[in-house]
DNA sequence: GCCGTTTTCGGCCCGACTGTTTTCAGTCG
């Protein structure tokens, strides 16, 4: 079952409906290279270690604070650590932080990690996975048994060695092995789509409550659109005259009575807590209508979002909690029915969902400086998928009546070229009867135009798989890695380079090639590969299938700083996949994305304009002569 | 470790829930 937009909840997805130099010596000396990830992951760990051995609240927050900055930096920590003095700009780095963060760049660790590491082994830090453990009673375990992994602390729970210690019993003895049943059956995430099903599952049973229920609305990284979920927030508002704790303890027991439920975790006067069969946990929060704003705000995070309102609140002499906006100290409420007057109450634009990371969206909200971001009903086409010539499920005509049936004005056809042996891929015969048949067919008035494309691979020396003859004949080409994954970063950059800097290279598909908790994405120096792309007018697309969402977030974001247009496509391999183009939108709108940055919200023949002119015609005549 | 209209010390978001207690610590989001 897949949900539509308007069904998930109005606010976040109505719109969706309604230096050369280095670089050598890199190749050379193979120098260490830390992405703003690993740096952040280095100083929370650090954070986790630091709460473990029982540092005071502010120290391990201030490296929590520092992961969580530079995990969601457009920039390079990489570049600032070379200009201290900016770097110390950023909130809530100081001298010693970047001194840390020198080192870390250096040498991919530093001096107060590797001390805490001596002390602690690192699988202490997947405890803290565990639900019901914390800091606490992970020291706790470390100094009395020396338990450092899951299965010391399973075997201690099985010896029934926990229940007689001080703040354990028999309920958290249990507790503890199913979060261990748990941490060994999933990383604990869970893709987009398989989120947003379950939450139409779960609404739809809760919704046979009846006139109990007002409304349920999705909250949390769902409806930020993240594109892995944790868990699933609900909120449930209760319909007047229904508020009363007897009738909310009755919906309560409605709620836990949904039949894909596995294990039942919490249940309390407002909320109720589950799992569900593929370990997905559900918070279900039962509230009055007029906290909703307040709660909603609140339980869609994200974490540092709020953290930021709060403090904004609290600066102009107001606190917010889930259930409503309130002034300091005499607590008369300000706001809380809706996000709208919670917003206007901060002196703040209404920042929408897929913005909410604390990466700029505040202060941009406050000069009224929030980009109108891109909608689904902007998207006027689709620039990859397959037809049943290469791995497709569905015929060139049936994938441009369902393309046509959403509203798309054109679409490509992008059928694997030889290279990809496994999907069927067309060799260079094939390929060019493949497009003859296209363009015969675009003849026909479909009601909907259809370009011949290919999804050409990208081999690993950079070179493409077609000869430029056939190139020459395809209206689009679309070119990405399946083949070669794990090539050092110096190698992988330069092929990267090579398939750009091809003129016949217009659009390049999903690529990091990172598959969502299966694989990584690819090593190479995304900066100097935007700088390429923007040079030389290539796109990059935001690919819209669940399992990928390629480009992300940060990405895109850098995409519109450098210029570089983008193409949400949907890698559609049959007619259902073409509607994960919502997903694309979902990404792009998290990567600051307006209308005007994505090529495919173009009519088709501006479209056709704007892509990257092919050699030998006019167009690329006059951008060469330029 | 960071920061400042509560500024060089003292606080760091804050409330609910659980399981352990018998008034609260730890965990969670």
């Amino acid at each position: 079952m897949i949900v539509t937009g308007t069904q998930l909840d109005g606010a976040c997805v109505a719109n969706l409906h309604a230096c050369t130099f280095l670089g050598g010596i890199r190749r050379h000396y193979n120098l260490l290279i830390m992405d703003n990830k690993q740096i952040a992951r280095v100083l929370r760990e650090t954070a986790q270690l630091l709460e473990i051995d029982g540092a005071i609240i502010g120290r391990y927050r201030s490296y929590e604070k520092a992961a969580e900055l530079i995990d969601g930096l457009p920039e390079s920590i990489e570049q600032l650590v070379k200009e201290p003095e900016k770097l110390k700009e950023l909130p809530g780095i100081g001298d010693r932080m970047v001194e840390h963060l020198q080192e870390i760049v250096k040498t991919g660790d530093y001096a107060l990690r590797k001390k805490l590491l001596k002390k602690y082994p690192a699988t202490i830090l997947d405890l803290l996975q565990l639900q019901s453990l914390g800091p606490k009673k992970v020291a706790f375990l470390w100094s009395n048994f020396k338990a450092a992994t899951v299965a010391d602390v399973e075997k201690l729970a099985r010896e029934e060695k926990l229940r007689d210690l001080p703040g354990f019993g028999e309920k958290s003895e249990q507790n503890i092995l199913k979060a261990v049943e748990v941490f060994k059956k999933s990383s604990g995430r869970f893709q987009i789509n398989t989120a947003e099903d379950a939450a139409a599952a779960v609404i739809a049973h809760i919704r046979k409550a009846g006139k109990a229920v007002e409304s349920v609305t999705p909250a949390g990284s769902l409806r930020r659109g993240k594109e892995t979920v944790g868990d699933l927030d609900l909120l449930v508002t209760l319909a007047d005259g229904h508020t009363s704790q007897k009738q909310v303890d009755a919906l309560a027991e409605h709620i836990l009575k949904f039949p894909g439920i596995d294990q039942k975790l919490a249940h309390g006067e407002n909320k109720v807590s589950f799992t569900l069969e593929n370990g997905l946990q559900v918070d279900v929060r039962l509230l009055e209508k007029e906290n909703f704003g307040a709660a909603l705000l609140y339980f869609t995070g994200s974490k540092e979002h709020n953290v930021a309102l709060r403090g904004r609140a609290n600066d102009m002499g107001l606190t917010l909690n889930e259930y409503a906006l309130a002034t300091l100290k005499a607590e008369k409420r300000v706001a809380g029915r809706t996000e709208e007057e919670i917003y206007a109450k901060l002196k703040l634009d209404f920042i929408p969902p897929e913005l909410r990371e604390n990466t700029g969206e505040i202060a941009a909200a406050e000069n009224h400086k929030l980009p109108h971001l891109v909608t689904l009903k902007d998207m006027k086409g689709d620039l990859q998928m397959h037809s049943t010539a290469s791995d497709g499920k569905n015929s060139i005509e049936e994938m441009a009546e369902a393309a046509r049936k959403l509203g798309h004005q054109y679409i490509a056809i992008t059928d694997h070229s030889k290279a990809v042996t496994v999907a069927n891929g067309l060799d260079e015969k094939r390929a060019a009867a493949h497009i003859k048949k296209i363009h015969a067919l675009s003849e026909k008035d479909l009601g909907i135009r259809v370009l011949a494309g290919a999804e050409v691979d990208i081999l690993k020396d950079g070179s493409l798989d077609y000869s430029d003859e056939i190139l020459a004949q395809l209206d689009v080409v679309v070119c990405s890695i399946h083949s070669y994954f794990n090539l050092d970063r110096a190698a992988m950059t330069e092929r990267m380079l090579a398939a750009i800097e091809n003129p016949y290279t217009q659009i390049i598909a999903h690529p990091t090639g990172r598959l969502l908790l299966r694989r990584d994405p690819f090593d190479y120096d995304m900066e100097k590969i935007l700088d390429a792309a923007a040079a030389h007018g290539v796109a990059m697309e935001c690919n819209s299938y669940p399992d990928r969402l390629d480009l992300k977030d940060v990405y895109l974001r850098m995409c519109k700083d450098r210029g570089v247009k983008v193409v949400i496509s949907t890698d559609s391999h049959n007619t259902a996949n073409l509607g994960f183009i919502r997903y694309g939108v979902t990404m792009a709108r998290r990567g600051w994305l307006e209308k005007a940055d994505v090529l495919n919200t173009l009519p088709f023949e501006k479209f056709l304009e704007k892509l990257r002119p092919k050699p030998g015609s006019a167009r690329h005549k006059r951008a060469a002569s330029r």
